[in-house]
DNA sequence: ATGGTAGCGTGGCTA
């Protein structure tokens, strides 16, 4: 079972390029942040006849998430328990499919947090405590759990193409890299980590030339409970979505490029 | 040198 996680900034802006990743990366599973429109805009059909059910947490003008599945869906939830929020960031349901063992899959958007310090950054703090604790209790429950999405969180220094000019940024300060250190400490694997020896991005500013000079950073991540590791057979990252010259010339890229795993 | 990109929505915010 592949399943996967894209931030498409605008689905509507992304369409052609979004539809024809899906055609070609044949996803079970994914999660798209940013989408960038309320519910009742997103582009429902386009994905149902593609053969998914559609799931969706959407705001006007910024954040936004959605679930799409092949499989039938139970236990849809909006936002993170126990956290008010504005914002729609958050979106989670346990997949069920015919032939294969359930998987519960999280859809995340985390907060930017920059300029830090500062309330951005205070958001962002608080939404990760609530996330933090989202986690542990799913761990608790031991089953096949994963979050997947856009963690807007340098691991390391390598997930960087210029760490030093990084460091006081909100995705890359000594906080951010410690939350994630620690969800990864409760008992969690990063997937793509865990399988890709090499070095690797999955966001590329629109600005300066960073796709061609490669300075890219590795926000998006797949993180597992130990029940979810058990069945990992492979992960990726669809580089070549974030080319310009490849795929449908009606839309340019997302900033953002697809991050799979596939579960046995 | 205070721009430079993209999306939303039509001025300025967010990333």
């Amino acid at each position: 079972m592949k399943i996967a996680t894209f931030n498409v900034n605008s689905v509507k802006a992304r369409l052609p390029r979004v539809l024809h990743w899906f055609e070609e990366a044949a996803p079970d599973v994914a999660v798209l942040q940013e989408i960038k429109c309320v519910d009742e805009a997103f582009p429902r059909e386009a994905f149902e006849d593609l053969g998914y059910h559609v799931e969706v947490h959407g705001q006007k003008t910024y954040n936004g998430v959605a679930f799409l599945s092949k499989h039938p869906v139970e236990e849809v939830q909006r936002g993170l328990p126990g956290f008010e929020d504005e914002q729609s960031r958050y979106i989670e349901a346990l997949v069920v499919p015919d032939e294969a063992e359930p998987v519960r899959v999280g859809g995340l958007y985390m907060p930017n947090g920059n300029p830090a310090p500062g309330p951005k950054w205070d958001y962002k703090l608080s939404f990760i405590e609530a996330l933090t604790q989202h986690m542990e209790d799913r761990l608790a429950a031991e089953e096949a759990f994963l979050v997947a999405g856009d963690y807007n969180i340098i691991p390391d220094p390598t997930g960087v193409y210029d760490p030093d000019r990084w460091r006081e940024d909100a995705l890359f300060r000594p906080e951010a890299r410690a939350a994630l250190r620690r969800m990864l400490n409760l008992g969690y694997t990063s997937a793509v980590h865990a399988l890709m020896a090499e070095n690797y991005y999955t966001f590329w500013d629109y600005q300066g030339g960073a796709w061609k000079k490669n300075n890219g950073l590795q926000i998006d991540h797949l993180l597992l409970t130990p029940e979810a590791a058990d069945r990992l057979e492979a992960a990726g990252v669809d580089t070549d979505v974030r080319d310009p010259e490849v795929g449908p010339s009606e839309a340019k890229p997302s900033d953002h490029v697809p991050v799979w795993v596939e579960l046995s």
